[in-house]
DNA sequence: CTGTGACTTTTAGTCCGTC
DNA sequence: AGACGGACTAAAAGTCACA
C-alpha cells in the first residue's frame, strides 16, 4: 500500500465533509457517531471497522467502498 | 444498505478465493490472517477493521475498496 | 469548532480443538 | 476441506473533560 488505508479514509472523509460545509459535530450527528470519534478518524488515529465506514458514508451519500478508495 | 456490508465482503472474498483454487487455510496464510477468521469472514459473522480488509485484498490482487463493493 | 489524553465496555482477532 | 465452539489477548467502540 502506497498510502495507508486509514490515511485515505481520513482524507476522503474530511474532504467530503468540508465540501458539504458541515462541522465535525454536524457530521457526527448525521452519521450517528461521536464528535471526537470523527475527529480521530480524520486524523487517521483510528482503525475503524467496516460498519463504522458505512456509517461515515451514509450522510455523505457515497459508498463505504468509495471512502477507502 | 440493501445488502449488509459484511455479506458483500463475505461473498467477494469467497468468490475470489475459490476462483484462485485456494483453501481457506492457504488463503489465510497468504493474507497473514488466522484460518478461523477467514472462515468467520466468509460466513459474514465478523465485522473486520479496514486494515484486515486490506490484508484480505492483497493476495487476491484487488483493492480493499473492491472487496466491500 | 477541533484536538487530545484518559478511560470503560465491547468486540476484533488468535489459537486450541472437535465434528 | 470447512463449520463451529471455547477461551483468551489485543484493540476498537464509544464517551468525557479540558485545552
Amino acid at each position: 500500500m502506497v498510502v495507508e488505508i486509514r490515511t485515505r479514509l481520513a482524507q476522503n472523509v474530511r474532504r467530503l465533509r468540508e465540501a458539504r460545509g458541515w462541522s465535525q459535530e454536524d457530521y457526527a450527528d448525521r452519521a450517528g457517531i461521536h464528535r471526537t470519534y470523527v475527529s480521530d478518524i480524520e486524523r487517521a488515529r483510528r482503525n475503524p471497522t467496516i460498519t463504522v465506514v458505512e456509517k461515515l458514508a451514509q450522510p455523505l451519500e457515497v459508498t463505504a467502498s468509495e471512502l477507502i478508495a
